[in-house]
DNA sequence: TCGTTGATCGAG
DNA sequence: TCGATCAACGAA
């Protein structure tokens, strides 16, 4: 994806990004799954509690990586996006299915089974390699790579998983009858 | 269902 | 300083 691909709103870009081949190393997959979050009326979003989220959005460009540490033990990647008309925010990068590098993914995982690789934030995390040390890094060539889908799929929307604030936001993005889905949608 | 795990933040 | 909270996962 190109720098511009970035410069739209969280939610726009989460929906177009469902069904787009991220790929770390020789590790790839298809992503299935991802949510908006956005420092407009978003209560959710880190930048509403953290002062590092808000000077992380200030101090970097759209398409930077914004890796954080989830109840003490997993890491999550999320990239940070901005409207042209400043409303700025984080996609999650929730499941995906994988493509190449599996049986890396697998030693990884130490999970043999497809859909157990890469199904939530905290395994595909942990299947292509993605931690701390690639805070503040780029989705936009280097280390990460995405390339858009050649397709519009059809995609699912429903309730963030996992917040307690604005939980009333459909702003979770799903692939229609992916097995590789975190959790069904409602 | 339940325990694990550590960064962060606000109250005291 | 202390306690609550948290964008998750695996064992059972």
């Amino acid at each position: 994806m190109n720098e511009d691909f970035f410069r739209a709103r969280p939610t726009e870009i989460a929906r177009l990004l469902i069904g787009a081949t991220l790929t770390h190393g020789t590790t790839s997959g298809l992503i299935v799954e991802t949510e908006a979050y956005s420092e407009i009326n978003d209560e959710a979003c880190h930048t509403f509690i953290r002062r590092h989220a808000r000077e992380f959005v200030e101090k970097h460009a759209p398409g930077t990586a914004y890796i954080y540490l989830n109840y003490g033990v997993y890491w999550l990647a999320n990239i940070l996006v901005q409207a042209p008309d400043g409303e700025r925010g984080f996609v999650l990068i929730r499941a995906l299915e994988p493509l190449t590098g599996i049986e890396l993914m697998k030693e990884r995982r130490k999970k043999s089974k497809l859909t157990d690789l890469c199904s939530g934030p905290g395994k595909l995390s942990i299947a292509l390699g993605i931690g701390p040390e690639h805070h503040e890094q780029d989705f936009r060539g280097k280390p990460f790579t995405l390339s858009p889908r050649s397709s519009a799929p059809e995609i699912l929307t429903g309730p963030r998983i996992g917040i307690s604030k604005a939980t009333e936001l459909p702003w979770r993005y799903g692939l229609a009858d992916s097995p590789h889905l975190s959790r069904p949608f409602p």
